[in-house]
DNA sequence: GGTCGCCTGGTA
DNA sequence: TACCAGGCGACC
């Protein structure tokens, strides 16, 4: 489920569901998750009311009474299940239990989620890259984040420290959309290309289609690329590999890059 | 920069 | 059986 607009809808339902709660228990039910938040840590959420609850990049941060931050990142497959009356599942790694009885369970099939606790003035939280849907973020700034980067510029957009939220999915979109080759080295573009790539990003990650449709942690059916006569909007380029692109035809390749899967069209998308 | 490991599940 | 997966931190 993670990329920004994922994490950011997951965010909200947590909010819903815990702000002004306090949580009564936390049950970590997977080892690692009981690595990165060892007990002394998890007994200090316990009794602690939630002020609020805030996105950063693609982390979700419990903000506790006391100051201190509970930082949920869902990694590759995590998401939340609020339901009211949610039914036991094997993927429920972790349940927050609330002062009205309520559960929220993180559920998360490759359980590769991490949960964390910032305590309060000590600060740990990730120092990440400037929000790409935040107004106060322009291409200038986008640009002078960019410069000093020699590497193609597909990974350098998965780097968060540069730009927080932007994941392997929307990094081709958004590269597809600007007509940039996820080869190009980030220090070449210039100003035009920059301010371009932004605007992509931003097309990109608002155009997202709604959950329902993308599949992830329940209902992964939907594959088909297109259902004709249903309202699937699915990718422009991500997972088309061999399939003609939509703006000009020539079939979309798929390379690796930094370990991850990338897809461009060959033809439209210049280095 | 690139590669590996973390985990589990789905699919060819 | 092998490979792939929406992330990221540790390692070269």
């Amino acid at each position: 489920m993670p990329e920004l607009p994922e994490v950011e809808d997951a965010a909200r339902r947590l909010a819903r569901a815990v702000r002004g709660r306090t949580i009564t228990a936390l049950q970590l039910r997977h080892p690692a998750l009981a690595r990165a938040l060892p007990d002394a840590d998890r007994a200090r959420v316990i009794g602690r009311q939630v002020v609020r609850v805030e996105r950063r990049g693609k982390h979700q941060l419990l903000w506790l009474e006391d100051g201190s931050a509970l930082d949920v990142h869902f990694r590759m497959s995590g998401d939340w299940s609020v339901a009211a009356a949610a039914p036991e599942h094997p993927w429920m790694r972790a349940l927050v239990t609330l002062d009205d009885g309520s559960i929220v369970a993180l559920v998360d099939p490759r359980a590769l989620s991490v949960l964390r606790l910032h305590r309060a003035g000590a600060d740990s939280l990730p120092a990440l890259g400037p929000d790409p849907l935040d107004p106060r973020l322009d291409a200038g700034t986008f640009a002078r984040a960019l410069v000093h980067r020699r590497g193609a510029i597909k990974p350098v957009l998965l780097d968060q420290h540069v730009i927080a939220g932007i994941g392997n999915i929307y990094a081709a979109e958004a590269l597809w959309l600007a007509r940039i080759s996820p080869r190009t080295r980030a220090s070449a573009l210039g100003a035009r290309r920059v301010a371009r790539l932004l605007a992509a990003m931003r097309r990109a990650l608002r155009s997202a289609p709604a959950a329902r449709h993308r599949g992830g942690a329940e209902g992964s059916a939907a594959r088909a690329d297109t259902s004709p006569g249903e309202d699937a909007p699915r990718w422009r380029v991500y997972d088309r590999a061999g399939r003609p692109c939509r703006r000009c035809g020539a079939h979309i390749r798929r390379i690796v890059q930094a370990g991850r899967s990338t897809y461009y069209c060959p033809r439209c998308q210049r280095t």
